[in-house]
This record gives C-alpha cells, sequence and structure tokens, in this order.
DNA sequence: GACATATTTGCACAAATAAGCAATTATTGG
DNA sequence: CCAATAATTGCTTATTTGTGCAAATATGTC
C-alpha cells in the first residue's frame, strides 16, 4: 500500500470513525429507499446543519450518493464500493501472503 | 447496532484513520515477526515519541499486541480479530438482510 | 555503578474537528 | 408573490488531536 493508498483509505476511514456519522450510515444500512437529512437529522438528535456537514463528508468520500429530488436531497449507501474496501483492508491485515513465509 | 457498539466500532475505525498510524498498521502488515517502536517509527519519519502515541492508540483498540522484551517492546498485529470486525461493518453495510424486502 | 538504548511522559503549540445558532439559498405549493 | 420546508453556509466556541522537544523511566551491557 503506497502513500496516496493509504492517505486515501485513512480518509475514509477516518469519515466512518465518528459516532454520529456512523450512525447515519447505520441508519442508512437500515433503509432500503434513499433518505432525506431531516430523517436522517432525527437519529442523531444533532442540529440540521450538522447533519448537513456530516453527510457532506460521507458523500465525499464515496460513502454516500445523494440524489436531488425537489427540495430534499435523497441519501443512499453505496453499499457494495464500501463493504469493498473495508474487505480489502480485512484482507491485507489478515493476509500472510505479503510474507510468503510459512 | 446499538450505540455502544457504534461507539466502540468509531473508536477502531477513528484509530485506523489516521495516516501515520495506518502506515504503522501497514508495516507490521508486512512483517511476520513483531517489531519494536524504533523500527516503527522509521517508517513514518516520525518522533520516538509520537510512534509511542499512536502505538498506544491503536494497542487501546486492540489492533496491536505488546509483547515486553528486554528493553523493547515488540508489537504485533491483532489480524484476524481486527479482520473480522471489518469484514462485519462490511457485511452490514452490503447486506440487505435487515430490511428483507426485495 | 556508569553508560547506552528503548520507550514513555510532561509540556507547549498549532491545526483540525464537531457543534449550534442565525442567516441564506433553493424549491414547493397555495 | 408569499409562506413553508429542506438544506447549506458563515460564524463562533470548545474540544480534540497530532507533533516535537526535553526530561524521566526502564532495562540491558560493560
Amino acid at each position: 500500500m503506497n502513500a496516496v493508498e493509504r492517505s486515501e483509505l485513512a480518509d475514509l476511514l477516518k469519515a466512518l470513525g465518528e459516532f454520529n456519522r456512523l450512525s447515519l450510515v447505520n441508519e442508512l444500512c437500515q433503509c432500503d429507499t434513499p433518505q432525506n437529512a431531516m430523517c436522517l437529522c432525527a437519529c442523531c438528535n444533532v442540529d440540521s446543519s450538522v447533519a448537513s456537514r456530516h453527510l457532506k463528508v460521507l458523500a465525499q468520500e464515496g460513502v454516500v450518493q445523494i440524489e436531488k429530488k425537489g427540495r430534499e436531497r435523497m441519501y443512499s449507501l453505496n453499499r457494495t464500493e464500501i463493504a469493498q474496501k473495508l474487505r480489502l483492508l480485512a484482507d491485507r491485515i489478515e493476509s500472510d501472503d505479503q510474507h510468503k513465509q510459512e
């Protein structure tokens, strides 16, 4: 893993590694339809501006997808993409392939 | 995922979500034997005190294991444990099981 | 015991981060 | 056009975080 990859991965993990943001992700996990920010800020008990900023961070890291719908923004998880990145890291951490010995 | 689980998972992801800490983890990934802090601080080009603190964070989150050996502390990854937690999150994010519909 | 090496801790500082409120923008519907 | 709703942005504040230096601690070696 080179420095750029590490930096990008660290950014993703940092985005997920904040309680309220992870709560938003968890909420979206349980929804099969996109949710608007109002709904999401309810699940965290935070001001809408706070939810807005957290969702922006999640969007920047590709965790969520935004779909404009009237005056609302509908958010949904990029499930497969994020799951894949997490699994890739898990594989890297677990595998002994890199030092081929034993 | 309840609040406690979310909080703990967020702490783990936060521990991994910092460039130098992820670099330490990456370094340990490639080692099949435990490494001391000197070796690890070299890979990040940071002061030993900085490496010490980062390793402490990683240890607190169960990412690394410490083994005292003389005046050194030998660090190694808790590979399977961390990989498992990451995969669990990946599964949660990806799976539609939670809303059983479709 | 004196000295070298490995690690941790205290301290200070700068930068990043999360939060809430108020104001602003965008869009819908009467 | 006006009012209501959704979301974002500017601002401020408090807290956390990462960093490096210097000092302290721990341990092995001569």
